[in-house]
DNA sequence: GGAAATCTACTCGGATACCGCGTGTCCGAGTTATGGTGG
DNA sequence: CCACCATAACTCGGACACGCGGTATCCGAGTAGATTTCC
């Protein structure tokens, strides 16, 4: 798998929807159905988002998840960071000190400051997460919104409108005494 | 594990040795025991990087791997590519695509060019390609180079000669009857 | 008719299996320098 | 003394297990709304 797991692919498409919502709480079993991906797993990826501070979670009917920053201020890396954790682009293990030639006991020259190949590593990551932050969820949406058609909005609209309202109404109505 | 593997990590280690060994051919255990890894997992990277046409190879007894270009010519990120190959930071999975409210026939708005949040991933990597893709294998070896004290080129070439030297010399006197 | 109680369906949240990739290991085919052998 | 040959150790190269992280799933605790019931 890619450095970004399916996880964060799954966590933007969620917050593009909620940025769109308008601030309607939408449930996680909503997003994934709208969007033809597992409901347990999209489930599993909101705990995370929530904890990093950027939605906001309500229980009970009619519960679900809100933007708790304006879209224009969230940025991509931190919802990559929020859902894949700090995660490192390379991680140095230290090679330069088991040189043969030290005998276990490498001299200071050796292990001082950062590794030179880790230190181009760590710049290629700065170059990434440098533009990640400056790609905002509010940019995505704007254009997002730009490529759909005017009515795609409204019948986006409806259809979680109609979801939302038909919530509970299942339930059957309670007999005080079983059926023969 | 991040998005670099370890096997890029030893395979840079690897080639540094080679551009200081000054176009001598170490073999891949060689390479190894001096920076006191696994043996058989450096033996199976160094097919990759010939490939690529990093390295070239030479068999039998004296035989290893040299260089195939001056290191000012290789980039770091020929090494990740021939290593991982070409593993892309992000995949899509065109969710775009399946919104429910298609139902299975998304139109051709949706799916025309290229993801949005495929665009932005695309650029991060593009920023991080760009960063490897400026830095040589000799600037690498160049900055190693100044942080060793002098004699430490010396102590290095002298550990591979002796060794280099020394190859075959445990075989035992042949016997033409076998002893009783 | 109005208010309280109850029940249901829904919500979130964490603990639990499956699977693929990376890591690490092993063994076989081929090659070259060595040391012995014979002329 | 020199040329030849068989040997052995070394080389590369690809095929075989182990373990971890990501993917996907299930189940339990808690909550808000709707229906029912009683006064």
């Amino acid at each position: 798998m890619a450095h970004l797991t399916a996880s964060v692919e799954y966590g933007i498409h969620c917050l593009l929807w909620l940025a769109a919502a308008d601030d309607a709480a939408l449930s996680s079993r909503e997003l994934a159905e709208l969007q033809g991906v597992s409901p347990t797993f999209v489930a599993k990826i909101f705990p995370k988002l929530e904890k990093a501070g950027l939605v906001t979670a309500s229980n009970g009917l009619r519960g679900g998840y809100r933007l708790a920053k304006p879209a224009s201020r969230i940025s991509v890396l931190e919802i990559v960071d929020a859902i894949e954790g700090p995660k490192p682009l390379f991680d140095c293990q230290e090679i330069r000190g088991r040189c043969a030639l030290f005998e276990g006991r490498p001299p200071k020259w050796a292990t001082s400051g950062v590794c030179s190949i880790h230190a181009v590593m760590l710049k290629a990551e700065r170059a990434m997460r440098e533009t990640l932050a400056a790609e905002t969820l509010g940019d995505l949406a704007a254009r997002v919104e730009r490529k759909a058609p005017a009515s795609f909005s409204g019948e986006a609209q409806a259809w979680l409108g109609g979801r939302t309202s038909t919530r509970g109404a299942k339930r059957a109505p309670r007999k005080r005494e079983a059926p023969s």
